[in-house]
DNA sequence: CAGAATCCTTCGGGATACTG
DNA sequence: CAGTATCCCGAAGGATTCTG
């Protein structure tokens, strides 16, 4: 299965029969087009920031999700977690070098969108009006 | 809301005040995490499918959702649908330009992914490692 | 303050059946 | 062949409460 992907990945220079490097790929992929990494990271490209203050700056995300979020991007090594033994309880998020290099990557794609937004737009009010059942 | 990716989109040379930009960002840049866009958009690549020769090349995703992502890129003008009025019928997909530049694009990614793959993977070994308790 | 745990609702998406 | 319509379950995720 996932033929597509795999000669799209072999153009790519990667060999054929790794099939877990599509299991990744689609992971890794999946996980930057969620709704909350991406505004994480961005969140974080400013600098290192305490929890609450990144919650307030991703407004939209529940804490759950944001915590839920934190933890898997630091177990993938992209965002370091840093507790301080004070009271109240201080604790910093912080970009790695993995994790910058993401975010200049997503940052492409974003720019991406951004070149092309008002082509889509029209394309959708063209596909709407042309078709009034379609949407 | 969403300062943040504000922010990061101002660094990125647009206009701060644009909030309609951001909200369509989060669209398309979930349209392209989806777990099926970047699957047929690659299946894609290679040159225009039939409807069933997609579904056959992109195994793993059910016809509801292959119709459903076909329908959604097609109103945002990344594919043309042609249909020949045949019998049987026949009704073609094809990446247009503005589809295969988010190929491309998304190639970016895909291609850093596959360059860190391994640090991620050892990120995580890591991870678990050290706190067994964590995911 | 930083989060873990619990509860509960929404909905993505698969299986299946039907239509043009 | 190329879809649309229905049904339905499991997972995502928000609100709230509890803990160190």
């Amino acid at each position: 299965m996932d033929s597509a992907l795999r000669s799209r990945l072999s153009a790519a220079g990667v060999a054929p029969e790794c099939a877990a490097t599509i299991e990744l790929v689609r992971d890794v992929l999946a996980r930057v087009g969620d709704k909350w990494t991406v505004l994480v990271i961005t969140a974080l490209a400013d600098g290192p920031l305490r929890f609450k203050t990144l919650h307030e700056r991703t407004a939209g995300i529940s804490q759950r999700m944001l915590s839920q979020t934190l933890r898997s991007l630091t177990r993938d090594g992209l965002v370091t977690r840093t507790a301080y033994a004070e009271v109240p309880p201080r604790v910093e998020y912080a970009l790695t070098p993995l994790g910058r290099s993401l975010g200049d990557t997503v940052a492409h794609v974003v720019g991406w969108v951004q070149e092309h937004q008002a082509e889509i737009v029209r394309n959708r009010e063209a596909f709407d009006g042309d078709d009034p059942t379609a949407r």
